[in-house]
DNA sequence: TTGTACGCGTTATCAC
DNA sequence: GTGATAACGCGTACAA
């Protein structure tokens, strides 16, 4: 398995190095009969080229900004500092810049500000986390225009100029919450989906997951458990998630669509005597807390730390070595429980 | 943020590229005064040296082995030829070449075969599963005389001349397999822990699963269960578990340690009236049938791709940029159930 | 249409 | 001790 260089091939052939080239990039100006000797050598090795070389004739340094929520104030994106700094780390030294830029997940103008900053870097691609729908297309039609690589991450906005998505699918998601929530609740009783509230109202994703989880028992022919929907916003404490609670006497589960478990876990305590299972979203410390305590049952994993690496990552490889960009990157949704997290954490 | 070249250094220093060259490698052969000057540029910039370049320059073709069993006789490892596909396309540009060497895991003889095979072939680095305890740890120091680099997957064996383990911690898998027996059985049970027929007979690892397994239960406060292990071979048809479940009358669920769950769920297809959870490993063909049917409850994933694909990964970048090899890589533990299969299988 | 020469950054070698 | 130079493989400008 002998490695050949575009100078073997130019021997073989017995032409010069240019020619093999042109034949290679299909810049043209060959003649018939070089372009044939050529050919026929080619067709009979396999060349790959070096991609070291290739890179390093390059000689480019490219720019990618990350545009994520502030972990401050939503701390689900907390993890992704682990990503940003790992990919940093393994791209450094191959010519690739990671400059991360943080907005306000609560305050759309913040996002806007964060998108004009950026375009004037005008670097070579933008990741970033689409959390206000209608702002977020606007974003990146403009950077497409500017001829910058989008890539998207958490959860998909439907858009042409998008290059790459990596995330989950949020139906199958609810799904896998149904199918647990099956496995520790009795059948014939009520089980709630609480929309907690999320900083940006846009969001379809929690549809998305009730979706799956209704789907579910909708197919099930076992089932007969009794769905109520349930959102619940905080400046009003919660209190149609309480009173839904409170009126209920038969309720053996709640659905928690959004990274807040935690709070539904924290109200239970205020009814000591009703057994209700919990699954809901996300490591926060909070949830792992109460997934400890057994308050929370399961959680399931969103995975932001590699949702952010790997869409840096596939920037990077295309960057450096003209690997092709996989359009769309489903993680893996996983089942988190008080005995496995930790394997999780320290990924 | 600009890149500092050797030749800037070079520049900066007043000296010429071949002294700051052997400054940075501290190859001795300069005076007092040329050190003094390059350190003192070294102080202020951050030299990042140009992993391409250099690995450009090594030009050197580096072959990696990796030695697994036969996944046509233990379907365990089918996952593995994705993995090392993978591996292979991603670094085979970059001057990286595997070369696999399928042994059978029912006979030591193939392995000790293929081990001097692969010795023969004088590698730069092998990769193994070592199913075999002592014929691995031999072949190991075999190796690390010969300078070759050892990475060893799936179950660790004590030996110095190991240089990477990727795999999972076990006793903990037991621990999460505990937890969700506790989840779905009822909790004055009798539960079963089968250790079903496994090719090779030294192997610890069904040991270190049911350690996890049982310190759960004893640890917790609230439980009474009592477990029962079962050891139980193909040749024999599985009869000392046949009986177990015959005999007994409150049995709530049993954990497989190995990846012939579905043997398990095949089994109780003759206790058409028995309510019995099961929980086991790996995502055989066989096995997501079952879990799709609801015969088994959950699956343990030990992500043999991943494994393999991750040792590599870490042989390929210690060769081709000098990046340091992590001792241990633990992976972590995916809990499975019938919706989420889908997700890590695509991966 | 073709071949040659040069540069990318690093490292090894070889004169001085 | 030191500095100049060649080489790795690729891409390309330029001369023939």
């Amino acid at each position: 398995m002998k490695k050949y260089t575009i100078k073997d091939i130019a021997q073989l052939a017995g032409v010069s190095k240019g020619t093999v080239d042109r034949v290679i990039h299909k810049r043209g100006k060959v003649s018939e009969k070089a372009l044939e000797k050529v050919n026929k050598i080619l067709a009979e090795i396999d060349y790959q080229p070096n991609l070291m070389a290739r890179s390093l004739k390059n000689n480019k340094d490219y720019v990618i900004c990350a545009l994520l929520p502030n972990p401050d104030i939503d701390p689900y994106w907390k993890p992704c500092k682990k990503g940003i700094d790992q990919a940093y780390n393994e791209y450094k030294s191959l010519g690739i810049t990671i400059d991360t830029h943080l907005f306000d997940p609560t305050d759309t103008e913040s996002f806007l500000e964060v998108n004009a900053k950026v375009l004037k870097l005008n670097p070579d691609a933008v990741i970033m986390a689409p959390l206000f729908y209608n702002e977020a297309k606007k974003s990146i039609s403009t950077y497409s225009e500017a001829n910058i690589l989008v890539s998207i991450i958490n959860n998909r906005i439907g858009s042409d100029d998008i290059n790459n998505f990596v995330g989950q699918d949020l139906v199958q998601s609810g799904r896998i919450a149904a199918r647990l929530m099956e496995m520790i609740t009795p059948k014939d009783s009520e089980i709630i989906i609480a929309h907690l509230d999320e900083f940006f109202h846009n969001a379809s994703f929690m549809q998305q997951k009730e979706k799956g989880f209704r789907d579910y028992f909708e197919n099930s022919l076992t089932s007969d458990y009794t769905l109520t929907t349930c959102n619940s916003i905080e400046s009003n404490h919660y209190k149609t998630l309480y009173d839904a609670i409170n009126n209920s006497k038969n309720i053996s589960g709640i659905f928690v669509t959004t990274s807040k478990t935690y709070k539904v876990a924290k109200m239970l305590e205020d009814f000591p005597n009703l057994s209700i299972k919990i699954i809901g979203y996300d490591l926060l410390e909070k949830n792992l807390n109460y997934l400890n305590s057994g308050n929370i049952d399961f959680l399931i994993h969103q995975n932001p730390k590699q949702q952010i690496y790997l869409g840096l990552s596939q920037l990077a490889e295309h960057f450096l070595f003209d690997k092709p960009i996989t359009e769309e990157l489903l993680l893996p949704i996983d089942i988190i429980n008080s005995e496995n997290y930790n394997s999780y954490l320290n990924q």
